[in-house]
DNA sequence: ATATTTACCGACCGAACGGCCGGTAATCAA
DNA sequence: TTGATTACCGGCCGTTCGGTCGGTAAATAT
C-alpha cells in the first residue's frame, strides 16, 4: 500500500493525489485505507523515512572505511546513486517535499544533516589533498548532490543500470568532461 | 502580481497556494485578482514561459557563436546558470511542474527540446574532440543540466553571486574535482 | 461452536478551494 | 460635467478533499 501511494505521489504530486485515488489503485474503498493507516501524512512520513534511512546507512558504511578522504567521498557519491536507484520512488518523494508540515520540516532537517556529512568529507578531502581546494566545500557538496538528486528527474530503475550511471556521474564529478 | 504569485508558489507549492493567499499577499480580495487574470493556471503558464524564454534565448545566443563546440557547450552551461539566477523564481516554478495539465505538459515538452539542444552540443563536442567521448551524450547533458537545475534548491540570488557559482559549476563539470 | 479480531464498506461531514456575479467607487477621457 | 472604463469588493456556488462513524462479513483463536 505504501508502494502504491508513493507511485501516485510521484505521478501526480502529493497534494494532487487524493485518498480516493490511493484506495482506487488498490481496489478498495477510501474507508478501508483508513483501517490500515492513520492519515495521508503518515504515508508521506513513511516514504521519507525509507529514503533518509538508506542515505544515512550509506554514510555510516562509508565513514567506517579505512581509506583516504577523497576515496571515501567518491564511494559515498557512488553509494548515494545506488541508494537513489534502489529506493527510487521513496527518494523522489523525499526530494519534492517543501516543508509545509512539521513532518516535512523534520525530513528537510535530516537532509541538511546529510549535506553536512558530505560537506565535511569534501573539507577533509581538500585538506588531505586529492580534491581541488579552490571551491568552497559546501558548494562542492551541493553541486555534486544536486547532480545525484537530479537522477529522480529522468533515471528509471532497471536492474544493473544504476552502476553505469554511477560510473558516468563519478567520472564527470572527479575527472571532468574535458580531455587533453 | 505575477511576482507575488510565483513567490508563494515556491514557498508552499503550486497546489498548496490558494487564490486567497495570492490576493491576501497583494492586499486585495480574491475577486479583484480575477479582474486581472483569467485563472490560477494562467499565472503558472506565464511563469513557466518567462523561464523557458530565457533558456532558449541563451541557446540561440550560444548557437550563433563562432567557436569550437566544447567552448559553446561551456558557454551554454554558464549562461544557463546565469539565466537561472536572473529569473530564479520563474525557473524554480518551471522545474517543479509535473505535467498535470495541458499547459504543464507543453512546458515539459519545451524543456525536453532544450535538453535535446544541449545533448546535440555534447555530441558535437565529443566528435570535434575536447570533451570525453566515453559517456553517452544524453547522459552527460542530463547530469550537467541536473547540476545546474539543482541550484533552485539552495542558491539564493544576490547581486554578483551568480558568476561565482557559474565558475564553480563549470570547473567541476569540465575539469573535475580531482587534483594531481 | 463461540468469541474476538481483522478487513472492509456506504454514507456522511465540515472545511477549503477555484471561480462567478452583481454592484460600487475611483479614474480618466470628452 | 458627463460618460465610460478600470479597479475593486462581498457574497455565493458547486466540487473536491481528508477524515469519521456505524455496521457487515470473513478470518482466526479458543
Amino acid at each position: 500500500m505504501l508502494a502504491a501511494a508513493v507511485r501516485l505521489f510521484n505521478e501526480r504530486g502529493y497534494d494532487a493525489t487524493s485518498m480516493f485515488d490511493i484506495a482506487e489503485s488498490l481496489g478498495i474503498t477510501k474507508s478501508s485505507v483508513y483501517h490500515h493507516i492513520s492519515g495521508k501524512e503518515q504515508l508521506l512520513q513513511m516514504a521519507m523515512d525509507r529514503a533518509l534511512d538508506g542515505l544515512f546507512e550509506a554514510a555510516d558504511e562509508v565513514r567506517a572505511l579505512d581509506v583516504p578522504a577523497p576515496e571515501r567521498l567518491e564511494r559515498l557519491v557512488r553509494r548515494s546513486v545506488l541508494v537513489l536507484a534502489e529506493r527510487f520512488e521513496y527518494v523522489t518523494v523525499l526530494l519534492r517535499v517543501r516543508g509545509n508540515t512539521e513532518a516535512e520540516q523534520h525530513a528537510l532537517s535530516r537532509r541538511r544533516d546529510f549535506d553536512t556529512i558530505v560537506t565535511d568529507l569534501v573539507k577533509q578531502a581538500q585538506a588531505e589533498g586529492g580534491v581541488r581546494p579552490d571551491i568552497d566545500p559546501a558548494t562542492v557538496a551541493r553541486l555534486i548532490l544536486g547532480m545525484v538528486n537530479s537522477l529522480t528527474e529522468w533515471y528509471r530503475p532497471r536492474t544493473g543500470g544504476a552502476e553505469a550511471i554511477a560510473d558516468a556521474l563519478t567520472r564527470i564529478a572527479f575527472e571532468g568532461l574535458r580531455t587533453e
